[in-house]
RNA sequence: GCCCCCGUAGCUCAGAUGGAUAGAGCACUUGCCUUCUAAGCAAGUUGCCGGCCGUUCGAAUCGGCCCGGGGGCACCA
């Protein structure tokens, strides 16, 4: 909240205080009016006196209101006015609106961020994808949404790490080694078929002719070993792909964790037995179970299967225990919805561990469904057929990719259409705010060729007399009402981690200008006006900047 | 049967924390480039907010029941 909204807050509480009327230790609520006519801030408090008073709101709100001009000064506040059915509404005076350019022109591209210095370690885990094919769209989602996450809540002032979870161990590391097996054999003339749920597609013929040129046929002398190394290779392989896929859509890691070394290390065993010692493990059945019932679960969960291997949960349990002991505060999880029936247990197993149940946050990362215009796009990893978040970004671009991944909110179903993402027009989004950033570049060189303004590498910078006052227009003032309200939205992001929010205000944002750009010339005969609005799109360039940004969105000087 | 997501204009979707006359884009009709990028701007048309009941000053938003669509419910990962 701002130094406005706040000093509202209170001047508010304050006269609600001083007429005697009973506010319980509810809060002043501020919001912004969804009709501009309604004025910059308003609150209900009127209203939600009316019924313990029984008195009118209206007329509570115009008593409020009448303390209220008094005490609040007209250089912040230009108008205070008590509307039907009772709200009472604020109007920011033109300084504080014009105060916003000189703020973000000195700011630059840490305006709407947050202090540092209450940093909070957090731990974002996104995509972990198994090393057994190439990324998916839905993986593409999920790394779309957790990078932009992390910048957000890095910007809103916390301390973030992004960990990748590799799924090296279990069942489909054996699918995938056979797989391979099958299909060297295959090359050396033998008549196989794959496994029951081996994979199918032709990569992994790519990787067994890989080992073949190489190695050439030297499995028999492999014997027992051979598996071994044709998973090693195979997942050396799958593993380098995914990492430049990652990076092809501007996607970074600051850790790889590996399932295959932590259950190495002892520390599942560990885990196990720590909980053994709290007496949330019990055995049953030849298995051993966790009492997750005892934190709300549906049923209590195996860790150990009677023929004495890992179910998943186990080295998750060690996992999270790891990531908890590294010191981090919060954990976020991004999973798919397939997932979602296993929250409670994890986070019943984090509780065990002695930690709070909010220590976890899950964000299940909804479905995204592929199209090309009308034609739904169907989609199996085993069975090969699938669109990679490689070809997708290759065909419409890492821009638009990961724009359009962000465009609904995380739990949402997102259809994706490949054909509208391709498209370079007004029905795409990213080209619409770009194609603003732009033009504030193109004017900037324009101003700059005629020698009007400062600059400093490139850089507008407004006389320090500059007057603002010259920004009157019903345009100019909707983008200054639209510019001040970025720290907020990357508040709203960063609490409710939806990336999503700040996508509708970027076009909120670029619609302002370019609404404005369409009426009125920057660069006039005016040297003031000239002055007073190269700052103001300057200010608007900055915000753009930093919102694409924080999206992982580039901006183009030119287009 | 249980759990998660969704149902708002012809289509794709916004409407954080309950608020004022429910909004955009597309599509359709029509204007706007000798002037800093027309990938743009402006105007017009579009609604049983899936249904019923409830909570309250006030419900698209919260609760209950129902209908419809998608996904999930392992000693798989």
């Amino acid at each position: 909240m701002s130094v406005i909204e706040s000093t509202l807050t209170n001047a508010i509480q304050k006269v609600v205080k001083q007429l005697g009327f009973p506010l319980e230790g509810e809060e002043i609520i501020l919001e912004i009016p969804r009709d501009e006519q309604h004025g910059d801030l308003a609150t209900n408090v009127a209203m939600r006196l009316a019924s313990q008073l029984k008195q009118p709101p209206l007329s509570i709100a115009q008593k409020i209101t009448s303390e209220l001009e008094k005490s609040l000064h007209p250089s912040v506040i230009a108008r205070v006015e008590a509307k039907a059915p009772g709200f009472i509404n604020f109007s920011l005076s033109p300084q504080i609106l014009y105060q916003a350019i000189p703020v973000i022109l000195h700011e630059k591209e840490r305006y709407g961020s947050s202090d540092f210095s209450k940093a909070e370690p957090v731990l974002l885990e996104f995509v972990s994808a198994n090393p057994t094919g190439a990324l998916s769209v839905a993986h593409g989602r999920q790394a779309a949404v957790g990078d932009s996450l992390a910048n957000i809540l890095e910007f809103a002032g916390f301390k973030v790490s992004r960990e990748y979870y590799l799924n090296n161990v279990g069942n489909q590391m054996n699918l995938l080694a056979q797989s391979i097996f099958v299909r060297y054999r295959e090359l050396l003339g033998e008549k196989l078929s794959l496994p029951e749920g081996g994979y199918k597609g032709s990569y992994i013929g790519d990787i067994a002719r890989g080992i073949l040129t190489r190695e050439g046929d030297r499995w028999r002398e492999w014997n027992e070993q051979a598996k071994d190394h044709f998973l090693k290779i195979g997942v050396e392989t799958i593993l380098t792909g995914i990492r430049k896929d990652l990076e092809f859509f501007g996607v970074h890691f600051d850790s790889w964790f590996s399932q295959e070394e932590l259950e190495k290390s002892g520390d599942v065993q560990g885990v196990l037995q720590q909980l053994k010692e709290k007496g949330f493990v019990y055995e049953q059945d030849k298995a051993l179970w966790f009492k997750s019932t005892a934190f709300g679960d549906d049923k209590d969960r195996v860790v150990i299967k009677s023929d004495g291997s890992f179910t998943y949960l186990a080295p998750d349990i060690a996992y999270h225990r790891d990531k908890l002991s590294r010191g981090y505060k919060k954990l976020i999880n991004l999973w798919g919805p397939d997932h979602h029936g296993y929250i409670p247990r994890l986070r019943a197993a984090i509780q065990s561990l002695g930690y709070p149940a909010d220590t976890l946050v899950v964000l299940i990362v909804q479905l995204t469904t592929l199209y090309e215009g009308k034609r739904q796009l169907k989609m199996s990893t085993r069975e090969g057929e699938f669109v990679t978040l490689l070809e997708v970004t290759e065909v419409v671009g890492r821009d638009a990719a990961r724009f359009f991944f962000l465009m609904r909110k995380v739990d949402a179903h997102l259809d994706f259409d490949l054909e509208l993402a391709k498209l370079q027009t007004v029905e795409n989004p990213v080209y619409y705010i770009q194609y603003a950033y732009a033009r504030i570049c193109s004017i900037r060189e324009f101003a700059q060729k005629e020698g009007i303004g400062q600059y400093d590498q490139d850089q507008f910078t407004p006389h320090p007399q500059t007057n603002f006052e010259y920004l009157q227009t019903p345009e100019e003032v909707k983008i200054l009402k639209i510019l001040r309200q970025f720290p907020t939205t990357v508040q709203i992001c960063s609490q409710l981690y939806e990336p999503f929010y700040l996508t509708l205000y970027l076009q909120r944002l670029a619609e302002s200008f370019h609404q404005f750009y369409h009426q009125h010339r920057v660069v006039t005969e005016d040297a003031g006006l000239s002055q007073a609005r190269l700052a103001l799109v300057e200010a608007v360039r900055i915000v753009i900047a930093n919102g694409l940004k924080l999206l992982g969105v580039s901006t183009p000087e030119k287009m």
